[in-house]
DNA sequence: CTACAACCTGGAGTAAACTCCAAGTCAATA
DNA sequence: TATTGACTTGGAGTTTACTCCAGGTTGTAG
């Protein structure tokens, strides 16, 4: 426990800068400091950045998670207002969970069409020599590795 | 079927900027034209456009979707690098699957936590009468509608 | 004690995906 | 036929979420 910034960002899987910029649009209270200045993450920290992590892989603006934040530690006293985003936010995870089956359906199918092939199957090939891919980079280094045809 | 861009838009939930901007950008080819030089989206079309929001609903970005577009219009002709994107995206959708059940799981337990609190349930008051939502207003208004507490 | 990496601040720059505007043209209706 | 609303273009502006930089400070390994 305890991190500084560059250990924090590595440890959440965003970056220094990223931290910064969560602080200072106050999605991150302001974390501890040392004698000089550095900023210092403890565990409840962390946790939140996890929580911000998995709930922006699922689609939530950073406006709306520092609504779910305020809910999540302490739904009581959240007012209406973001009660009803919780509310809302859970219906439309369910819906966006049965899109997420839909499309997953349709991508199996298209790739058991692409099975045997000319060519062959391209899956097991290196990710990191496609450069259509800048953007979601980050994400994939962290999801889960390609498996076998 | 035949319809102006503007009766698309309403038809697909984009607005008619919007489908200019898809079509400025190549993510829809030039759509068919009246003798006065006014866009027709034909059936077509909108089967394209209403697989574009079922795939940026799960987080595709349009680049990616050129791509699958690619690749859903003809498995067996794109390259090795569309199919390999489908792959992954296939393997990602899983994740997400997974991480999204949780989070919904997390969210359904705080609802839970929030009934019978003083300012009764929320859900069903006008979603209009919120601010924080401008953003994923249309994306609300064609979801399903908030149900009984 | 000296490198040198990691940290600090404030501010500017960037990419994606729209979104708006001006100045005109087209289409439906009273 | 005249009005009114929907459409046209090219281009500029906006929002979200970072990302980078300059110029300086702190922490640690040798």
């Amino acid at each position: 426990m305890d991190l500084t910034i560059g250990k924090a960002a590595i440890e959440s899987g965003f970056t220094p800068d990223t931290l910064r910029y969560y602080e200072r649009i106050r999605l991150m209270p302001p974390p501890g400091r040392t004698s000089g200045r550095q900023r210092i993450y403890r565990e409840r920290d962390l946790a939140r950045l996890r929580f911000i992590r998995r709930a922006q892989a699922v689609g939530f603006s950073l406006d709306e998670i520092r609504k779910l934040l305020r809910f999540r530690e302490n739904p009581a006293r959240s007012g209406r207002a973001v009660r009803k985003l919780a509310a809302i936010k859970h219906e439309q995870l369910k819906d966006q969970l049965e899109t997420l089956h839909a499309i997953e359906g349709e991508l199996a199918l298209l790739l058991s069409l692409c099975r045997g092939l000319p060519g062959g199957c391209p899956i097991l090939e290196e990710l990191d020599t496609d450069d259509s891919m800048s953007k979601t980079r980050r994400e994939m280094v962290r999801g889960r590795e390609a498996r076998r045809c």
